[in-house]
DNA sequence: TTCTGTGGTTGACATGGATCAAGCCAACGC
DNA sequence: GCGTTGGCTTGATCCATGTCAACCACAGAA
């Protein structure tokens, strides 16, 4: 193992100074639709950056809960555990998303976040940002759009586990990221999977066998091209078809 | 049919004066941990109540969003419709509990809101209550936790949809209605309920007979005392003990 | 009172996905 | 190079729950 200079974990955990007024996730993130005098004053609050490696936990379920964290760059999943040790992924993040809503409710965080990759966040202060959305309308505004789009999202979720099989799971969990990277500029054909079989599987309420099964059936179908981690959409509206083979 | 007088209708879709500050739900809705002047204010703000016959929407899918509502007696479910026709029980809603949080999202309701039994709410303008809540902070942090945990409740949906199994599903179902009915005052050893079968298995991701087995398993077992809608819970600990046995 | 409809129960059988098990592939350290 | 490890794939089998169907119970209408 090389030395390793006594300031390079120093570097890993370091707090810098951050900006959302230049930051080029403000159309998907907490600043949308702000004025640039009060996108200023958010600068003022969103003022920690905070680096997490891959692997490591951003927080941990049972943790005080004193701020939100918008994904600056990077992935995350989130997962709630069972006293008797299930535990299930409850969503995958990517960057302009925001993690940690579930802690407002006790002041304590309800699941794990944790990094799939090398990540960054700005960390907000929540009653700050209470403090603030109290003077400026369209950030209070705009983040209880955020919360209530959470509600959706997870509403949709349950949907899935509920009524879907397993290939439409798959299906409907391919076309989201593909959306999502999409709407970040990223291709909608193509992307990496940051999270494994099992993540996925645990996420859609399947096991990582069945995963596997269906990615090969889907490729076999053509209607995706897998390698690993590595997909390539071929057939968006195939997908789409396969989301209505209802029992 | 008897004659009926033109006002009868009239009153069941009226709009009677309400008030939270005698309403005996604050200490569990809106209101929680407000102080006698900000409760009259918020007074102002809740100034309409509306009766929801049993089987009637309190609201629709796809509806423009203007108010949220709070629950002042009565029972309902929210349900979501896929495109194919599928459909799914989202939450079943009683006294003190908020509907409508999901259509801030996208000011429109993605969900349908339907009476269980009669019922009474009160409507509370959604953009008036952000003006209130920027001016009272007590008010705004309160809602702000009613949001989150809305989304942590989601999340013990998908925990129980995503990994456990019938009987488990619905133990936690029963054991979560009985403690909702305690803290309102209601036995938490014996109620009705509601809903039928069906909605329960639609909640529960399950079908109507695999939950009216799991009925009667639980029955046998002397977990329980079932009579149509009439549930007793004769042992607690039992249920509990049922909510472990994983696959 | 009987009739009718809706919701609930129970049984017999089918099946999708879980489980168990073996083997493959790519990355990485030695 | 070679072995190890973690993640992935594939096959064989099993079982929980879905499906289909018959029947029952209660409530409301006639």
């Amino acid at each position: 193992m090389p030395p390793t200079h006594p300031l390079n974990q120093e570097v890993s955990l370091s707090v810098i100074k951050t900006a959302c007024s230049n930051c080029n996730l403000r159309e998907l993130c907490l600043p949308l639709g702000l004025s640039l005098e009060e996108l200023e004053r958010l600068d003022d609050l969103v003022s920690t950056r905070r680096r997490v490696k891959r692997g490591d936990h951003l927080y941990r379920a049972g943790e005080g809960f004193d701020s939100i964290y918008a994904i600056r760059s990077g992935f995350f999943k989130t997962d709630v555990l069972l006293e008797d040790g299930r535990d299930q992924v409850t969503g995958f993040q990517m960057a302009g998303e925001l993690l940690g809503l579930d802690g407002i409710s006790t002041e304590h965080h309800t699941c794990n976040a944790i990094a799939l990759e090398d990540s960054e966040v700005c960390a907000i202060p929540f009653s700050r940002l209470e403090g603030l959305s109290r003077e400026i309308h369209t950030l209070q505004h705009h983040f209880h759009k955020v919360m209530s789009r959470e509600i959706v999202r997870d509403h949709g979720v349950m949907m899935l586990l509920g009524t879907m099989r397993a290939e439409e799971r798959l299906a409907a969990f391919l076309l989201n990221l593909s959306q999502r990277f999409t709407s970040r500029g990223f291709s909608h054909a193509e992307f990496y999977l940051r999270m494994t079989r099992e993540e996925i599987g645990s996420y859609l309420g399947l096991k990582l066998e069945t995963v596997s099964r269906a990615f090969s059936k889907f490729q076999e179908e053509g209607h995706i091209a897998v390698q690993q981690k590595h997909i390539r959409i071929l057939n968006v509206s195939g997908l789409k078809a396969l989301m209505n083979h209802q029992r």
